[in-house]
DNA sequence: TTCCTTGCAAAACTTTTGCATTAAA
DNA sequence: TTTAATGCAAAAGTTTTGCAAGGAA
């Protein structure tokens, strides 16, 4: 799931086209920031490290583009608080611990959680996924 | 947790007392609104049912009072989706179905979950506590 | 009086959309 | 050439804030 430095752009376009989405180029900028590590990017910070890098790209495409990688399943869109929301650039199933205050989320690996009892969906629902999130304090140091 | 019809002024009011928060009629219509079950709503929704009822508490003193309460434990905050927060009149540790599409959130009582292995925080940081979403999808009926 | 609360409107933010321009197939 | 993607600016939606007016202690 990650990739080295020096093929991560033909990666990237790989990862688009095994989801017929066309790589153009601001698609493949987007997806060599998220896609360079497992991390929780809003879009704001998106389009902020795009800009350093010397991207043009607009804020609207920075948008589309992340509502349409989510859509395909190459991230995944969380909650940070009421008014952010980030990708993740980890698609596989896991949790997070979020730290209070900054709202700051961290991996669970899903093997750290086990369940000894799980309730079924209410009638005429079906489970799709279980998502567990540990809030922490950080303490006095 | 729950109250009859007959009491629940009286009790929003002394529930307000208790968190030393001054018991202003908008305040009280805000609490009798959400205490009067346990119910998770938006801020709009709570303006809507308060306008219902005749009510001209400003859109600006709901925000304000729902943050109140949420701060003083008398409710807490949940995300339904990237623009909506919800309030829950249950403050009790619970967990939650959300239904796939509409953002529908369903209590689950917190005996229906136990873990057989949940990790620590990460270092320098303690455990405030754990929730669950179990993501469900309505069933085609 | 003194402090707190409210209402209104405006501001601040995040996210989406309309539409003309540009790039991809 | 035909369709899809982009950029810009404006719109839309939610939440917060500044400040004058009103109410509680």
């Amino acid at each position: 799931m990650e990739y080295g430095h020096s093929n991560l752009r033909s990666d990237v376009a790989a990862r688009l086209r095994a989801c017929r989405i066309t790589p153009t180029a601001q698609r493949m900028q987007v997806g060599e920031v998220l896609f360079a590590a497992r991390q929780h990017l809003t879009a704001e910070e998106v389009l902020r490290r795009l800009r350093t890098k010397g991207s043009r790209v607009s804020k609207a495409t920075v948008y589309n583009t992340l509502n349409l990688f989510a859509e395909r399943g190459l991230l995944k869109s969380l909650q940070v608080d009421a008014q952010r929301s980030a990708f993740d650039s980890n698609t596989e199933p896991h949790h997070h611990f979020q730290v209070e205050g900054s709202g700051e989320l961290i991996d669970v690996d899903p093997g750290e959680v086990e369940f000894a009892k799980l309730p079924e969906g209410p009638p005429g629902t079906e489970v799709l996924g279980v998502e567990v999130v540990i809030r922490v304090r950080r303490l006095p140091s």
